[in-house]
DNA sequence: GTCTATACGAAGATAGAC
DNA sequence: GTCTATCTTCGTATAGAC
């Protein structure tokens, strides 16, 4: 509980977080994010006593609450301002990996665990999801759309952001990431005011 | 090279397939897909000398294949025709897999191998999203619409669709992929003739 | 309380018996 | 040509020395 404690768990959750978005759940392993952490690998278990479960847990609601808090910081200038913010971030993602990393939430979405259930990632990643949409469709609404129309699109915009990363990952390119962010700014200007 | 043989092929490759898109890339063992061939383990690699990146290969062009080959008979009938059997395909996966499975092309690409490169996966996933988008966009095009925002409107479409899956099997709902089909359907409709 | 050393299983791949 | 048995590596997790 002391601060070089703290700081080894933030290390080790900031490089799971990382690993879930460049190689996915199942290569995301202990020793490696340990390691990268610089600590032993059987301090893994003193700090995290449920193991991978629980820091893939912890890393999918770290990464999505750093998205969050910007997302909420940039929506209060209004629905365009949110959206750009949640494009930008996304793009240098790409970008700097030179497309070798995605999304770390989308990492426990699609792969299903061999082993025992494990359902508290997938739940996370859900919540999470959840949460980018709600806040999305918030700003929506307030800005002069509907309720159900804002939910729409906030959905269409992180269902379509997360598939952009998929194509620009495939293609090693930026180009289906950009086409798409075109789109949804000419829709979320179409009917909600600046 | 006798029906046997392709049979044994064909099945490993269709299983593959199938653990893709429930389990991810690496959860995807060459064990595993023989054992659910019938097929003994040694004899994986009488079939596919170069091992698991030959069988993920193939069956990431298979299945874009029966995909592209159902979009490309509907899309004679028009856009909105193609459009609403590639999402009934997809809606049909989550729903018969109780939203355990995704998409195997998508697998691929969001699972960067630790070991060596083994970029030939990842190079067919990029040309199956091509297809499907190329296939697309030439009916939008077709049907009234400028190349540009042919294409565009193309990518968007995989993307929110692929983007849709990663929703629906964190939150294991339909909701969000029926969300996303039907502004789909409206921004198809909008502009392109029937 | 921290960490080294290890148990145990499963992965990819292959050698060599039939 | 087919397949059993095995090599090597790496995964999660833990026992027990300091």
């Amino acid at each position: 509980m002391n601060s070089r404690q703290s700081n080894v768990r933030q290390r080790v959750v900031a490089a799971a977080a990382e690993m879930l978005a460049r190689h996915g759940l199942n290569a995301t392993s202990i020793r490696e994010m340990i390691k990268r952490a610089k600590a032993p690998l059987g301090s893994a278990y003193h700090h995290f006593p449920q193991g991978k479960e629980q820091v893939v847990l912890e890393a999918v609601a770290f990464a999505g609450a750093q998205v969050s808090h910007s997302l909420e910081r940039h929506l209060q200038a209004g629905p365009v301002a949110g959206l750009r913010s949640f494009l930008s971030m996304w793009r240098e993602v790409l970008i700097r990996s030179d497309f070798r990393m995605g999304c770390p939430v989308m990492a426990v979405a699609v792969e299903e665990p061999v082993g025992e259930a494990a359902k508290r990632p997938l739940e996370a990643a859900a919540k999470v999801f959840a949460d980018w949409e709600g806040k999305l469709a918030a700003a929506l609404q307030v800005h002069g759309r509907d309720a159900r129309s804002a939910a729409e699109l906030a959905t269409l915009i992180v269902a379509s952001v997360e598939g952009a990363i998929v194509l620009c990952r495939a293609r090693r390119s930026i180009s289906p990431f950009d086409k798409v962010a075109r789109q949804l700014e000419g829709l979320v200007h179409a009917q909600a005011s600046h």
